[in-house]
DNA sequence: GAGGTTAATTGAACACCGTTCAATAATCAA
DNA sequence: TTGATTATTGAACGGTGTTCAATTAACCTC
């Protein structure tokens, strides 16, 4: 029979998975390197490519475990909410929160780009489709809104709250926190969706 | 006296910042190297290095000139617009259109981060703010509006509209197109100023 | 226990990368 | 022709992602 494995395949990913969040966490993308993260786990850097396809397979992995944690801060965030567009503003609050308290993570996300050639998988694309159903679902429960309505709805709020933490993260300096953030953002859905109230009801302003 | 240059301190800026645009149009941002760009100048790596600080500062001059484009594609856009949401959304339409042509530069622009210890320069985020004044500048016709209210209007608005381009880039496959694009920042910007005028004149929905 | 089979693990090798800096090359003045 | 000056070079350093023959450790069989 075969020689024994150290850890089998789930334990070594996760602990690779953790190693890299470590690194991206202590110094941003550029900071991980494949050496890196199987010193840390007491492996060879060989070993890295039996459990995983390259080192954008890695970073991708540890994308979606971001992605994860996001979304249960969203799905946490929607206990005892009120009305749709109070649970919007309280996904959209976590979801700055996340951004700002995790920004190394969370700026990974969109930091990394695959390669020309390669397209991004299924398994990730769901993952970001599913941030964008947690929206869906509350506009679900508006009157008036067609189901192509709701998701061109959900696209254009979700974007544009993902959209104002880039500005935040793009100025460290000055604005990359939740009081800061938080005013846009409140903003963008309050006047958003008035608008799509009134679009609703026929009026014009 | 001292040996003659082959070319001076301003044309091998400007044949460097040519190669590496070219390359990042050809293969994204990891395809640039320095060796690759000399190689392109005819000059040596060691050469680069009397003209740029480093790899960062020279990603960040082409950065620097692909908002100049965005820019100047911005200003175009604005001849013959007759209202200020007219005037926005056809900045947007024109920075979509760019983000879908040109979008390896414009990938490159928020794909690129410095390191963790180093602070964005002065005259980057300069160029940066640059286009949110141009939107301000269309909402300082507007009556009713303070000049901090105007600012945040311009930032989420235009944040909004980022954050919409960048989720086409992700969706390679079926959304980076401006047909796909242009109708939700279309919606973002007719609703998010219908709220904002319905706060104008204190209604409510 | 010895030998064989199997598969996990290694680490050296390859071709690249950013960055530095002593050495070289080319120019003009004396 | 020599010296001074400066643009330019390219080898060197320490890092990177990736591959793959060689090694190692386990078990089964004899």
């Amino acid at each position: 029979m075969a020689r024994q494995r150290k850890h089998n395949t789930e334990e070594m990913i996760n602990m690779a998975l953790v190693a890299a969040e470590n690194l991206i966490i202590g110094g941003g993308l550029s900071q991980l390197s494949g050496r890196k993260v199987s010193a840390e786990i007491g492996y060879s850097v060989g070993s890295l490519y039996t459990v995983f396809e390259n080192l954008d397979d890695l970073i991708l992995q540890v994308n979606g475990r971001t992605l994860d944690a996001m979304r249960d801060a969203m799905l946490s965030a929607l206990e005892g909410c009120e009305t749709p567009e109070k649970c919007i503003k309280a996904m959209a609050y976590a979801y700055v929160e996340y951004a700002c308290l995790n920004n190394g993570l969370w700026t990974a996300v969109y930091e990394h780009n695959l390669p020309k050639d390669t397209a991004l998988p299924g398994w990730f694309a769901e993952k970001v489709d599913g941030m964008f159903l947690l929206v869906e679902m509350q506009l679900s429960s508006l009157q008036g809104l067609s189901q192509n309505k709701i998701s061109e709805v959900a696209k254009t709020l979700w974007c544009g709250v993902h959209g104002i933490c880039v500005l935040a993260a793009t100025r460290k300096y000055e604005a990359a926190n939740v009081a800061h953030v938080n005013p846009l953002v409140d903003g963008l859905i309050t006047n958003y969706m008035a608008g799509i109230q009134l679009e609703i009801r026929g009026e014009k302003v």
